[in-house]
Order: C-alpha cells, then structure tokens, then sequence
DNA sequence: CTGTTAGCGCATTCAT
DNA sequence: ATGAATGCGCTAACAG
C-alpha cells in the first residue's frame, strides 16, 4: 500500500539503512551524493516514515492522553472547551498529539489505567481536578508522566499549572473599592473545593489589605449553577438595606448571571450601583445586557506552560518549575458598573 | 519495564502463540487446562497486549482523526464543544479512539495529508464542513476512509450525517404560525453557506404550506455574530410599523441574542408578542432573560451514527444509509413568546 | 492442541 | 560511507 523504506531504498540504490539515516539527520553516516539521491527517491515514490513502526521501535506514541468529562445540560465549560483546542495546538508543536478520551466521573481509574496498560499514551495531561482527585494519586503512584492543569491535594508533590485565583479576585475587590464599593460580597463553590477557596482566599486578602471588615453574612457558598447566583442575592436582600451588599464576586460567571438575572427582577441597579464579577469569561458574557465583567483565564498561556512542563516530565528532566501559577486577567464590561 | 507477551509465556510454560490464542479467543488452538494457566499467568504478570505492536502487525491504529478548529473570542460553537465528547465517547464503544488534532483554516489539507502518509489514523471523522470543503475532496480522492457531520457540495459522494436545519426550521414556522404570527422573517448566513441555505428552505417550505406570501424584506443574511442580528432588526425597523415582523427565526443562537438585545433596545415586547427563536441551544440559552427558544442539534444521535457509518467505511461494507438526516428538537422557552 | 518462526516497518549495531 | 542483520511486541501461518 504506502510505500515503505524499502521501496524508497529501491528507488535510490541504496540500503534501508542509509536511508533512515539520511531521514534523520545521522549525517556522519553517509555522503551529500548519497543523501541527494535519497530525498529524491523519497519524493519520487511520496514516502513518509509509518509512525507505527517508528513508536515500536522507540518505545513511544508521542501522544498524550487528555480526558474530557461531560457537561451537563445547562452548565457551561468554556475554559475546557478552549482549553481543548490550545492543548492540542500546543501539543502538535511539540511533536506530541492528543489522544482523547472520557471517563465516568465516579470511576476514572480503570479508563487511565488501560491507556497506560496498553502503551497508548506517553502521558496525561489532567483538567478538572478536584481536591483529593484519584487520577493524580493514582499517576503519582504509577510513576506515570502527566501534568495537571488546576491544583490538587497540597500535600502531593506534582507538576501543575493553575490559574492565580486568589490573585485574580484579588484585584477585582482592589477594583471594586477603587470605584467606591465598601461592602462587596463573594458567592463560592462548596467548602471543600480547592479551586473554589483560592479564589475566597483573594478577597479576604484584598478586603484585609483594604481595611474592610470580612463580614460572614457576605460569603456564600454555592454550586455551580444560576441558581446559586440567585438563591445568594435572596439571602443578601434579607438584611437591612443599608446593609445590603453594593458588589458582588461570583466564583464563575454561570453564578454571576444568577446574580444579575435575580438582581434585576429585584430591581437592584444592576450595572450601575450595583455590581457584579464573574469568573472565566464565558464567550456570550459580552452579550449579555448588562455585559459581564469578568476574569479571564490566560488558557493559552496555561496551555504552553503544560506542555512545557509535560516535556520536561517525560523526559525526566529538571523539574524545576514543577508549579506555575498564572494570574487571570480582569476583563471591565458594563455589569461591574459605574464608580459610587 | 512492562511485561509483554514473553513474561507471560514463561511464567505460564507455555509459548508466546499460545498466550496470543488464548487472548484472541482462536479457541481452536488451545485446551481448556491451557486457557486457565494462561489467563492466570497474565493475572499475576499484569498484563496488556502492546497496542503499538499489536497496531504495527494488523496495519491499523484504532485511531479516528478529529480536526478542531479555532473559535474566535466573542464567537460561540456549543454543539461543536459538546459533539466532540459525545464523538469520543461513541467512538470508544466501537474500539477506536479520537487523535485530536488542529488545522490552518486557510490551509487544511497538509495537515490531513501528514496524518494519512505517516499511519496515524484508520479513518477521520470532519466537521465545520463548509460548501466545497477541501478536506473532504481531498479525502475523497486520496479514497482514505471518512465520515462528515454536514454536508457539503451536492455532487460529492460521501457519507455524511447532518441535522435536518429544513425540517427544523419548518418546525420552528409551523409553531409561530400556530401562534398567531404572520409576519415571520428570518436571518440567515450569507448565501453560499449550505447549511445556511438548508435552513431558508424550510422557512420558504413552511411559509408556503401556511399560505403565507414569502417576502424577500423578510429574509436577509449576515455573518454568525450578535452583530448580524442587531442590524436585522435595524433593517426591519424602517419598514411601516403594521409590515414589521413580529417573530424572527434566527439562524443561530448568537445570531438570535443579538436580535433580542437589539429588539429590546428599541423597545419591543421580545418574549410577548415579539418572538424569537434561534438554532444550537447554546448552554446559555436558558439563562437568558428572556430564556431563548431555540433549535437543539441531536449531537449524542449525530456522533451515534457517525461513528456507525465510520465502522461501515473502514470496514468497507455496504454503504448504504451513507447520508442521515436528523431533525434538530424545538426547545420552546420564553423568547418565543405567546400566543398573539 | 502446542511450539517455532516469519514479518509488520523502522532504527541501529556491527561489519565491511 | 554503506549494507546486512537484529529486534521492538505481536499475530498467524506452518510444522509437529
């Protein structure tokens, strides 16, 4: 069918070996004659070296195992879904592609186990990790190479990129008191979400540094979910008015859009006084009326990062920068309204 | 490093063919005593057949090749984002796994060429098709076995599955006809999108059963962004106020949300007796306020007989059912308003 | 029923 | 500088 390098050693008058050694540059082994007569015999019969047989031979696929998990109806993952294809982009400079796959979420193990098993994949790179997440304690204990994007257990030791969401909401507090905002509020995810927490950590250090008082009733925990969104504005509209918060950072901007949605059928001046942050920069945030301000994560960045790390891992390099915390970026639409 | 088939041989006394029967299932070659060490000695060696090795031998990859392809900040692509995992996870029920991969918008074919020469994959799946695709007359002519979710230039002869945007849409007219509506217009995409053009059709198609005259101020046609949807409703709005439509069909959700943000802007009852629906359901569609009426893509059925089709081609079996239409579901929420 | 062996396509060591 | 031969791990034809 394709030809092989026994066709273009044919066509050339020379041995196969010669002719891997003109294909890889082993140039001590043979003469710039030999080499010309080569290439051309390599176009003339429109050969390319069968990947296969080259990954038997090395003991490699240079493809790197990357899972999707589903998303449910009526949520939103733009960050993976961009994530997705700046991996794979990355990936291909660096000689690698993707192999992708899906996994139960109650079982991942089996699923990343065969691929290793079976010599599938060189390594994985992890998204979507949650706190005590067994793919990572399995990787660690099968000495298996990957890198995750998004954090973990502390305790593990592994090579990760993540998103600086303490530093992020950081400065969108530090925002939000340069407009004037003194009693701004936070919705995050469940308390046991590490992700969600990091970004809880950069509003207390930013209301900390602002001199503002952390007051409990104006952080709520909630899921990933509109509803969220709204369920925390019922509760804020409880207090006394002048207590009611005047800001809001939500951990995500599907919660974010709870908030506007709810605070607007409630009539509070939503992108005026009123303001609302979300987290990730949804690709219809900039539609929506008032358009969401948001933090955007750098994922194209996060994405060179990982496969950067990833080539160092498989290779038993250094690893040195096993850790790199990349800050999102404060995008001002309307909804984080007007200054006080 | 991991145990291949000789380990397991020699732990099982036996010889490397009568493991790979024995695996194999070629019950011909082997007793049942044998079976039992075998499977033990595989057991206690932790083994898993190389798929390299075993892909070198039978000359396959097990691979399906799936082209990403980039969406631009501000742009939208849920059933692509949402097709990709429902396409992994079809496939990984037939055996195969999805190489990710990405492609120069402005010049796809070396990329699929590289792939094919080097014996990456068995077969690849392409989306985002467009008229004349050049990916698909490529592959057509190379004879490299493919799959297309959409369709593209009518003469080519190759399998496809697509959502039926023609009965879609007559769906969609048929519902605000029934609401009261006369007046319907629609956007579409400019006029050599065939899937575009898919779609037209079944509003002309429902127009006609309804006995409701096509009007050419009706139907206009503009790029896939929220932009296009506001200059619609610009356009509409200089016609004399009893010629205006009063619902609009939008040739997609982001087309659709800027028609809705537009509309309200200029004070029209959108969601009351201005109605709205677009194509896609995007994941936000339902939080919109109002929640967005749309036409939802069946992916999950899409990817199911993609990857049937597929199985047909690499196998080179009969091929008929080459070409599946499936009828996208009318998601009926708010924007589409109430009866008149 | 079991074992020996060729060969998938390539890279590489060893002779020459 | 070049070629012959080996082996990566597996499957399957063939011999026994």
């Amino acid at each position: 069918m394709a030809p092989n390098i026994k066709d273009v050693a044919k066509a050339a008058g020379v041995s196969i070996a010669t002719v891997s050694y003109v294909l890889n540059n082993k140039s001590a082994f043979y003469s710039e004659k030999t080499r010309k007569q080569v290439l051309e015999a390599v176009e003339r019969v429109g050969y390319t070296p069968n990947v296969t047989a080259r990954n038997l031979k090395s003991s490699q696929t240079r493809l790197i195992g990357y899972a999707y998990h589903h998303v449910p109806q009526g949520q939103v993952n733009s960050v993976l879904d961009q994530f997705t294809y700046f991996l794979a982009q990355e990936a291909e400079l660096a000689g690698y592609h993707l192999l992708a796959f899906t996994y139960p979420l109650d079982n991942p193990i089996p699923v990343y186990d065969e691929l290793i098993r079976k010599g599938q994949v060189d390594a994985f790179v992890i998204a979507s990790t949650i706190t005590n997440d067994p793919r990572i304690h399995y990787l660690i204990n099968q000495e298996f190479p990957f890198v995750s994007f998004g954090r973990s257990n502390p305790e593990w030791d592994f090579p990760w990129v993540d998103t600086d969401g303490t530093s992020g909401v950081y400065a969108a507090v530090e925002y939000l008191v340069g407009l004037g905002h003194r009693r701004i509020a936070m919705i995050g995810w469940p308390e046991d979400s590490i992700t969600g927490n990091f970004r809880l950590q950069g509003y207390s250090d930013a209301l900390h540094a602002a001199k503002i008082p952390y007051r409990t009733e104006y952080v709520l925990h909630g899921e990933n979910s509109e509803q969220a969104g709204r369920a925390a504005v019922q509760q804020w509209l409880l207090l006394p008015s002048d207590e009611q918060p005047t800001a809001v950072i939500a951990i995500d901007d599907l919660v974010a859009i709870g908030v506007m949605n709810e605070a607007m059928e409630r009539g509070l001046p939503v992108g005026k006084t009123f303001a609302v942050i979300g987290f990730d920069d949804v690709p219809l945030g900039q539609y929506l009326r008032p358009s969401l301000s948001t933090l955007r994560q750098p994922i194209e960045e996060i994405c060179h990062q990982l496969i950067l790390m990833l080539e160092d891992v498989v290779n038993n390099r250094s690893l040195k920068a096993q850790r790199v915390l990349l800050p999102p970026k404060l995008i001002v639409r309307e909804s984080s309204g007007i200054r006080l």
